[in-house]
DNA sequence: TACTTGACAGCAT
DNA sequence: AATGCTGCCAAGT
């Protein structure tokens, strides 16, 4: 039978669980570390079904251009930039940070 | 069932 | 650097 979208999350989960303190990870790079390259896609739907008191590190995830992904609109959007620069990441005037500095690997 | 949307990414222009 | 298009695929309408 199909892995069930619970195993996918969890699979998903465990691998941003990983990502280190003051460092990002693309979508597209959990997927490849969880073993479903090209489903960076998916990423996206596990991390939004998170449940709001989950201690993993959703916002150590961010797109491959190293922006924000959330909407403007989310209250998240700013709850996760807040995170990531309490932990030293900067984000430039574009509302960049960069890949190449807080990437992880 | 058909069509649209989106917390993406890669390539072309 | 910025836009647009395509592949992707689960979820919503």
């Amino acid at each position: 039978m199909a892995t069930s979208r619970q195993t996918i999350n969890e699979q998903l989960w465990q691998v941003v669980a990983m990502i280190p303190r003051g460092r990002v990870c693309t979508y597209g790079e959990v997927a490849r570390q969880a073993g479903m390259p090209g489903a960076a896609r998916r990423v996206g739907k596990a991390l939004q079904d998170l449940p709001n008191d989950s201690r993993i590190p959703w916002y150590r995830v961010v797109n491959s251009q190293g922006r924000i992904s959330l909407p403007e609109s989310s209250p998240s959007r700013s709850y996760q930039r807040s995170q990531l620069e309490m932990e030293g990441v900067v984000f430039n005037a574009a509302n960049r940070l960069d890949l190449k500095q807080y990437g992880w690997p």
